[in-house]
DNA sequence: TTGTACGCGTTATCAA
DNA sequence: TTGATAACGCGTACAA
């Protein structure tokens, strides 16, 4: 298969040597001395004032007078005190931290949303704490049970593809802990979505390939458990729908759409008697295998195929002929997630939930592009 | 002194005794209060138990009688006791949590370690922290706070573009507190290593090159700060020295090696008067931009010039022609480095640091092999 | 403006 | 085999 020179996971035994640095004996002594590890007490004791003054001092509280907030701060700033967030944390129950519940993490898609999630999270002084859950739904469970445990402020998700029941997130809606749902979402609980618009998304693309000249357009799909899949594929059906053109099931064919299977649904897409002239792939690994597979059979993109896929993935620009396909504001919505969890736990009294919806972008690229070989043609 | 934490005498004891003689009003009122929020005082006063045997209990503790275990986990089952694992980091001075630096998640390499790291943290019941430094120094001092301030008990990093100073580590050693330095590593710190062998990797490629042909080979390097890039490039002075090809720094570009980088550097290289016929470049993003301009000025690949990257990055095996680069286990890597995290976690009396060093692998593909050429023109 | 006293939930230590 | 007790470090009513 093409591209099946990237043997991807390593099986053969990486390690080569380890290597014991000579390594300067290490402070074995020191080690003895118990570690400094200083506290609101012993600032209080050695500046003769209660522990509580002290605490207070340090969180820069209006009824401490100066000069005593003064000589504990500097004090606790020359003895290096770093205040114990885990003894916070329990008497505020609060853990300021964040909980994320995905599939990979090694998904340019994911890895970006994530990259936003913390960045927002950060900047309002949480952490984040990250769970794969490998698509699979005993994982997902595991992972909110980790994350509830921990006592998570808040947690974001993207749903497993196997995922169809949902018992392990009434614990958090239970405790009032915010959940919000990015991109593979759910109606089942009445929690915060941070989506785009999938429907149209697929829409979108679909009438492109129409206006293109199309008139036998596959679809590749994902599993039509998850929103992101069925919607795209229901915007799909309603721009054939819209532009009269009929709708064949064998032109729709549902995967996981991983690489491999996007070479498998070309092989049957171009062993049919009537080839599609068009594709739209819910992802684009899937289109780009897919292109793959076209090209070695000589079929003509976008002449004899035009193709579009779906996410902006880095590898869309990179195929030639580039791929057009659906932009994602994969980032944004991280943030944007991360600010609805935080939002719902400053105004704890304001439970509604809502769902907010990104635009998304057609990104019209060479492989769908027949504007210039329409003006050579005529 | 330290260990004295000379806290207040005993001032829980009354009200421990007011609670347990008259029988157990607290609960109650905790009950009222709370959502459903279980302790083990809960279950120890609704079973008659003390708290310690309850506690023993749901940790399968040996000494605990059959009936008495059973019953409190058969209790705490059914009213969904769920352990406060911050009470209990509080009490043992343990977080089971372990931290990340990394430079940016959404990048393919780094998305896999952490892959690899939450993998391995996870199955060994340890949460993950990650924090982004974006390439700043700054940013990656802060983090270092943060995690420190956090409580994790063991860091892995992989090390800012512009660090030079390490001083923000020396507080997770002080502490005795597992530091492991993956890919972008330092030997300034008696830390533990996970890493490839940059040097052979760097040769490894270059000779390659020369093997195919090539007489002027240019190298597109990152910052040299870096020992990653550091290490590939003297790697690659190596096999030029090893072969006799004279080394013409005009032929050395250095930078950030993004997208753009690359296509810069391609006009640089492109625009000398004698030009290069092979490119090794230190990651594939400037590689694969190197290879869009070259085939946009019509250079021919791998003939005129041959070109190899790093990494196997997921656009390498998309470009065309396919991009020869290193296999990089990002994976691994982070397998092996959460390993050693916990490994030291284990046997703290081991402080002997290790260096871990990982087999690359050269992946030949048609940007750089020439030997199909070389068949029909010889 | 400062100090006292207590509890957040768990567990290690000792005692029974 | 079980229980009582004292911390872990912080924050905060309440009191002074």
């Amino acid at each position: 298969m093409v591209g099946s020179t990237s043997n991807g996971e390593s099986k053969q035994t990486l390690l080569k040597m380890i290597v014991h640095l000579p390594g300067y004996p290490k402070n074995e002594q020191v080690l003895m001395k118990k570690k400094g590890e200083i506290t609101i007490y012993d600032i209080a004791s050695h500046l003769k004032v209660s522990p509580s003054t002290v605490s207070r001092a340090l969180k820069d509280h209006p009824s401490i007078g100066k000069k005593t907030k003064k000589a504990i701060q500097n004090y606790a700033a020359k003895y290096g005190y770093q205040p114990n967030t885990i003894a916070a944390s329990l008497r505020n129950n609060k853990t300021n931290t964040i909980g994320i519940i995905i599939s990979w993490i090694n998904r340019p898609f994911i890895a970006s949303l994530i990259s936003g999630i913390e960045q927002a999270a950060n900047d309002a002084g949480y952490n984040v704490i990250i769970t794969q859950s490998q698509d699979s739904y005993e994982k997902e469970v595991a992972n909110a049970q980790a994350l509830f445990a921990g006592r998570v402020e808040g947690v974001v998700i993207s749903l497993a593809m196997e995922t169809e029941k949902f018992d392990h997130f009434e614990q958090f809606i239970n405790k009032d802990i915010p959940l919000v749902f990015v991109d593979r979402v759910t109606d089942q609980l009445n929690s915060d979505l941070v989506a785009i618009d999938n429907f149209d998304a697929g829409f979108k693309a679909t009438e492109h390939l129409i206006t293109q000249g199309c008139k036998r357009i596959a679809h590749l799909g994902g599993s039509q458990i998850r929103n992101v899949y069925s919607e795209r594929q229901k915007g799909y059906i309603a721009a054939l729908s819209k532009h009269n053109l009929p709708l064949d099931e064998s032109l729709i064919l549902h995967s996981s759409l991983s690489a491999e299977d996007g070479h498998h649904c070309a092989e049957q897409l171009f062993g049919l008697n009537e080839r599609p002239d068009g594709v739209f792939s819910a992802n684009d690994t899937a289109a780009v295998s897919l292109i793959q597979s076209a090209k070695s059979k000589g079929i003509k993109i976008p002449e004899e195929l035009a193709v579009i896929g779906f996410n902006n993935d880095p590898i869309s620009s990179i195929i030639e002929p580039q791929l057009s396909t659906i932009y994602h504001p994969a980032t944004d919505m991280g943030v944007i997630a991360a600010t609805q969890v935080l939002k719902h736990r400053k105004n704890k009294e304001i439970v509604k939930s809502e769902s907010i919806v990104l635009n998304t972008e057609l990104m019209v690229r060479a492989s769908s592009d027949r504007s210039i070989h329409k003006q050579l043609v005529g």
